[in-house]
DNA sequence: ATCCCGACTG
DNA sequence: CAGTCGGGAT
C-alpha cells in the first residue's frame, strides 16, 4: 500500500489520542446510525453533558426506523433538557428521509450525508470519515481553536472567510491511510489538551507551537462577533382545575419550539381570574441570546367555573404534562415549587 | 460575568 | 450574511 508521508503535527496528535482518548460508546461503533445520533447531540454540547442522553435515545430508538416511527412528543421529552430543539425535530425528519429517499440504509458519503436536515459541512464530515473512512477533514470549534494556535492563524474565525481557510489546512494535515483517527483526534485534542485556557507545559505540540512561541495562545482563535442578550419577562400562571393543569406546546417560531408549558403572559401579570399564590421564582434564566426574567403564580380555579380557555391553551393531567418535553426553567420552576401538590406530580424523573 | 459550541433561516 | 437557537462550565 502506498504511504503519503505523515505531517509531523498529524503524528503528533495521533500519537496523542492513542494515549489520552476517552472511551466513548459512538467511538466502539461503524454504525453510521449511533454516530450520526451521537454527532447531532454532541453539536454545540459537551461530551459530559451530551452522554446520558446519547445513551438513553440509542435505547429507545436502537434503529434508524425506529426513530422515524417515533412519536414527535416523545423524541422532545427525551431531548428535555439539552437544548438547541430543532436538533431534535431535525434528526426525526432526517430519520424519516433516509426510511424514504434512502430505502432505510444510512447514506454512505459525504455528499449524500449533507442532504439530511440538521447535517451541515461538520456533520457530514464527522459521519463519513468515523463510520466510511472517507478522508474529509472536521473543522469545529476545536479544531479551529488546535489550529489557530499551533499554526498562529489570525483570520477571524466569525468571518466568511474563515470555514475555507481552516478547511483547507485540515484538509492539507488529514491522512489518507486514517482520516477517522485523525478527526478524533484533533477534536479531542482541542477539547482535552488545546481547551480554551490551555495548560502548555505538558502539550505534546509546545516546541513546533508557532501561537506559543509568540505568546498569542490566549489571543487565538481570533473571534469578532459577540451576541447581544435581549431581556425578556416571561410570567407563568400554574392554573389548575379539576385536578387538570391548564397548558399548551409552543408551536410558533422562536425559543422552544415543541417544548410545553403553562399559561404565560409575556409583559406585564395584570390578568387575575382569581386569587393567586406567589410561586418561588426560578433565578434568572440565560441562554445565549436570551436573560429570561420569570415570576410565577398558583391559580385554584373552583371546580364548578366556567373557565374561558385562551387560544392554543388546552386542560391537561399532571402525568400527561409529565410526559412532554419542558424547558430547564420550567423543570427548575417545579423542582423549586414541590410544595404546591399538583407540581410535585409533574417533578421530573431526571433532566 | 464570560466563554464554549453548528446549522438553519430569511 | 446577520440573526436565531439552550444550557452548562469556568
Amino acid at each position: 500500500m502506498q504511504k503519503s508521508p505523515l505531517h509531523p503535527f498529524s503524528a503528533t496528535i495521533m500519537a496523542w489520542y492513542a494515549e489520552h482518548q476517552r472511551e466513548l460508546p459512538w467511538r466502539q461503533t461503524k454504525d453510521p446510525y449511533a454516530i450520526w445520533l451521537s454527532e447531532i447531540i454532541l453539536q454545540q454540547t459537551r461530551v459530559a453533558q451530551g452522554l446520558p442522553y446519547f445513551e438513553r435515545l440509542i435505547s429507545s430508538f436502537p434503529t434508524v426506523s425506529d426513530l422515524a416511527e417515533a412519536p414527535e412528543a416523545s423524541l422532545l421529552r427525551l431531548w428535555q433538557g439539552l437544548g438547541y430543539y430543532s436538533r431534535a425535530r431535525n434528526l426525526q425528519k432526517a430519520a424519516q428521509m433516509v426510511m424514504r429517499d434512502f430505502a432505510g440504509v444510512f447514506p454512505q458519503s459525504y455528499d449524500e450525508i449533507i442532504r439530511l436536515p440538521g447535517v451541515g459541512p461538520y456533520t457530514a464530515a464527522a459521519i463519513a470519515s468515523f463510520a466510511f473512512d472517507e478522508a474529509k477533514a472536521v473543522v469545529d470549534g476545536n479544531v479551529y481553536r488546535v489550529l489557530s494556535r499551533v499554526f498562529a492563524i489570525e483570520t477571524d474565525i466569525a468571518s466568511s472567510a474563515a470555514r475555507g481557510v481552516f478547511t483547507s489546512l485540515a484538509q492539507s494535515l488529514i491522512p489518507m491511510q486514517d482520516p477517522a483517527t485523525f478527526n478524533q483526534a484533533i477534536m479531542e485534542f482541542g477539547a482535552l489538551q488545546c481547551t480554551p485556557a490551555p495548560d502548555c507545559s505538558d502539550c505534546p505540540l509546545r516546541v513546533s507551537c508557532a501561537a506559543l512561541s509568540v505568546g498569542r495562545v490566549a489571543e487565538l482563535p481570533l473571534k469578532s462577533k459577540k451576541t447581544k442578550v435581549k431581556e425578556i419577562e416571561m410570567n407563568y400562571l400554574v392554573i389548575e382545575q379539576n385536578g387538570q393543569l391548564l397548558v399548551r406546546e409552543r408551536t410558533e417560531k422562536g425559543i422552544w419550539k415543541g417544548l410545553w408549558e403553562f399559561y404565560l403572559i409575556e409583559d406585564s401579570c395584570d390578568w387575575l381570574p382569581f386569587q393567586r399564590q406567589a410561586l418561588k421564582s426560578p433565578p434568572v434564566h440565560l441562554l445565549s441570546h436570551r436573560k429570561i426574567h420569570c415570576d410565577a403564580w398558583y391559580v385554584q380555579v373552583p371546580d364548578n367555573f366556567e373557565l374561558e380557555i385562551p387560544e392554543g391553551y388546552g386542560w391537561m393531567s399532571p402525568s400527561d404534562f409529565e410526559s412532554k418535553g419542558k424547558p430547564v426553567l420550567l423543570l427548575n420552576l417545579i423542582t423549586d415549587n414541590l410544595d404546591c401538590p399538583i407540581l410535585q406530580d409533574i417533578s421530573p424523573t431526571y433532566l
